[in-house]
DNA sequence: ATGGCTCTCGCGGAGAGA
């Protein structure tokens, strides 16, 4: 089976490029971010067209998330609780063939001042006490995370440290979540190698290497097992037939189930 | 660099993103 998750930055504005995507690389299961589009606005219609269904949990102009299959799934939840105003964020499903697949879209929270910054740390703890309150064996927990884990995940390195999204009180949070027992299924396998998910649109980011690993598929210890590889696909963070591509790279991962 | 692109909403320019 093959898992994604992938930041789309607008669902509707990046429909023919996530064609390409999905024609090219062929997921099971694709985690989306960033849909900015209603639920009831979703195209599923193209997306069955492609051989998908979707669990949808959108909202108008922001955020939103989704789930795209080829197997059967059933939804378990949309939206974290406690965390409504935030907005949609989060989506689970129990996907046939026994995972149980999170997606979510954490908060950004703009700079250490800004008051969205602690408002993200409050969301990140209601994550981890709903993550805890399952018991599903084999669970990933894939998306945007918006947090740089360690000074290999920034093209700044440890110049960055302190700085909105590597701040010691954000990475006490991800680690939060790896001592309830999920793993960075990219990170496993590649130890000591630097790749990013997520390049700026500005000033030539993405060419001059400046990006984040911000991007995560994270999963239980029956996952890390099933695991037989991990893709930053970058390639897709450049233009496909002249369309724009989002500023996040899709994040893929081969399991044996 | 005091955010240099790209999205949405909605029809002009502002807000958000990371």
């Amino acid at each position: 089976m093959r898992i994604a998750t992938w930041n789309i930055n607008g669902l509707r504005a990046r429909l023919d490029f996530m064609k390409i995507w999905l024609e090219s690389r062929q997921p099971d299961v694709v985690g989306l971010q960033e849909l900015k589009t209603p639920t009831d606005e979703f195209p599923h219609e193209f997306f069955n067209e492609l051989g998908f269904t979707a669990l949808v949990h959108g909202q108008k102009s922001w955020n939103g998330v989704a789930i795209l299959t080829r197997r059967e799934a059933e939804l378990k939840q949309a939206g974290l609780p406690g965390e409504d105003d935030w907005g949609a964020r989060l989506i689970t499903a129990e996907i046939d063939g026994g995972l149980e697949f999170t997606t979510v879209y954490c908060p950004n929270g703009k700079s250490v001042a800004h008051d969205d910054y602690p408002g993200k740390l409050t969301w990140y703890d209601s994550l981890a006490e709903h993550w805890q309150a399952g018991a599903h064996p084999n669970r990933v927990l894939c998306g945007d995370f918006n947090i740089v884990p360690s000074d290999l995940d920034s093209w700044r390195g440890a110049a960055a440290e302190g700085d909105i999204f590597h701040t010691s009180e954000e990475r006490t949070r991800l680690a939060k979540l790896m001592d309830d027992g999920l793993t960075d299924l990219y990170r496993h396998l590649h130890p000591d190698e630097q790749a990013f998910s997520w390049w700026d649109y500005r000033g030539g980011a993405f060419h001059r290497k400046q990006g984040l690993r911000i991007d995560f598929l994270l999963g239980t210890d029956a996952a890390v097992a099933a695991t037989e590889a991990v893709t930053i696909d970058r390639d897709f963070r450049k233009k496909q037939d002249g369309l724009t591509a989002s500023d996040h790279a899709p994040v893929y991962a081969d399991l044996a189930l």
